[in-house]
DNA sequence: AACTATTAATAACA
DNA sequence: TTGTTATTAATAGTT
C-alpha cells in the first residue's frame, strides 16, 4: 500500500475497486507464481472477477486442472482436516491488530495530551478540569520537556548556529514549529501578556520531579 | 524481499526453503483475503504443503467449497475460456524484464564510460585503444559536461555560497566526490603536473559538438 | 520466533 | 488507461 494506509473494508467507488481488483490480482498471482517457483510446490487458485471475465483460475489449464485432481482424489478425511487452517491465519492476524491498537491507543494519548498543552498556552486557559492524576502528571511531564527543548534551541539560536534540528518527540516540534508557521515567529502570548521564560542551565534536571516512565516513556 | 534480492529458483537448502514456503504461504493468503474483502469477490486456493500439513485451503471449509462448487457449476467452456490467463500474465512479467533489462545496460554503459574518463584522469593514461567510435564520442560527451560542472561548482565556490549542491547525473558527482574524499581536496594531477582548467562562462556551449542524445542522452 | 535492512507492492496522482 | 511516485507491506538473512 502506499500514499496512505488503506481501510480492509469493501471499497464502494466502481472505478477504484476495479483498478485495485487488477492491480493486487496481477500481485497475487504473482506471489503464488513465486510460491510454487521457490519451494517447489504445486498449489491453485481459482477468482471469480466481476470485471470483464467472469473467471481466473492458476495456473494454465493443465497445471489447474493437475492441481485440482490431486486435491478431489484425496481421501474426504484428508481434504477436511486442514481446512480449517484459515482460522490460525485469522488468529494470527488478530493478535497483531490487537498489538497495533495498543501502539496507537498510546499515541494518540500522547498526541492529545500535546494537544492540550498547547491549547492552554495559546488560549491562556487551564488545563481542562476533567483531568485525572495521571493526566495531569503527563501534562507535567510534556511542559517540562518543552521548557527543556525551548531553552536549547535559545542556546542555540543564541550561538548563532543558523540551523537548529529538533530534539526529540517529531510530533512534538511539528506543533512548535506549526506556532511559527503562521507568522515567522514564536507566539507564547496570552490575550496581550507575554509569557516570560525562565531560562535554564542546559544540565537543569528538574524534569525527573515530572517525568512518570510508567504512564509517558 | 529484503537484506537481498532473492534469485526467483527452487530453494535446495531444506530449512531455508521450509522457512520461505511458511513467510510466504502466510503472506499470500493474506492477500487473498484483502482482495476479496476490498472487491468483494468470490475466490479460494489450494496449496499443496511438503512441511508437516500435506493440505492447505483457503478459505475455510465452508467458504472453500461454496467457491469450489461454484467454479464446477459452470459450463466446460467457461472453465476453459479464462484458465489461460496465466499466459497474459507471464507475457507481461516478460516484457517489464525486458525493459528493466534495457534500462540496466544503459545504466551500465554511463558508469563504464565514466569510469574510463576517471581512470584516465588518475593514471593519465588515454582511453584504452579498444574504444570504437561511439563509445569514444560518449567519452567526449562525458568530459565535456563534467568540464562544465567543474565550472560551475568553481564559480559557486569562487562566489563564497558555502553549500554547492550535485547538478547532474547523481553517480557524476558521486564519482568526483570520491575524489575528494581521499585528503579533503579535489585532485587533478596526473604524475607531477597539475591540469590546467581553462575557464569560460556560464552560456559555454561547446558540449553541442559532443553531445549526441542518439548514444548518451 | 523475533528483528531489521532491504526489496516489493501498491494508493494516489498525473 | 498507462505510468510514476511516495508510502506501506512483505520478507531474506540474521540472531
Amino acid at each position: 500500500m502506499t500514499r496512505k494506509k488503506v481501510k480492509l473494508a469493501y471499497i464502494t467507488n466502481d472505478a477504484a475497486r476495479k483498478a485495485t481488483f487488477k492491480k493486487r490480482k496481477k500481485g497475487l498471482l504473482k506471489k503464488l507464481t513465486e510460491l510454487t517457483t521457490l519451494c517447489g510446490i504445486e498449489a491453485c487458485a481459482i477468482i471469480f472477477s466481476p470485471f470483464g471475465s467472469q473467471l481466473d483460475l492458476w495456473p494454465s489449464t493443465l497445471g489447474f486442472q493437475r492441481v485440482l485432481s490431486k486435491f478431489k482424489s484425496l481421501p474426504e478425511m484428508e481434504k477436511c482436516k486442514k481446512m480449517v487452517n484459515q482460522e490460525t491465519f485469522l488468529h494470527d492476524r488478530i493478535a497483531k491488530a490487537a498489538d497495533q491498537l495498543k501502539k496507537l491507543q498510546r499515541e494518540n494519548r500522547e498526541k492529545e495530551i500535546a494537544r492540550l498543552m498547547f491549547q492552554s498556552l495559546v488560549v491562556g486557559a487551564a488545563p481542562p478540569p476533567d483531568l485525572n492524576v495521571i493526566e495531569l502528571n503527563d501534562l507535567g511531564w510534556l511542559v517540562d520537556q518543552t521548557m527543556v527543548d525551548i531553552n536549547k534551541r535559545m542556546g542555540l539560536l543564541t550561538a548563532k548556529q543558523p540551523r537548529v534540528e529538533a530534539v526529540e518527540p517529531s510530533w512534538l516540534m511539528e506543533m512548535v514549529n506549526q506556532e511559527v508557521d503562521d507568522d515567522d515567529q514564536m507566539r507564547f502570548n496570552i490575550g496581550d501578556d507575554v509569557i516570560q521564560l525562565p531560562s535554564f542551565g542546559e544540565n537543569d534536571n528538574r524534569g525527573a520531579f515530572w517525568s512518570n516512565n510508567a504512564f509517558f516513556p
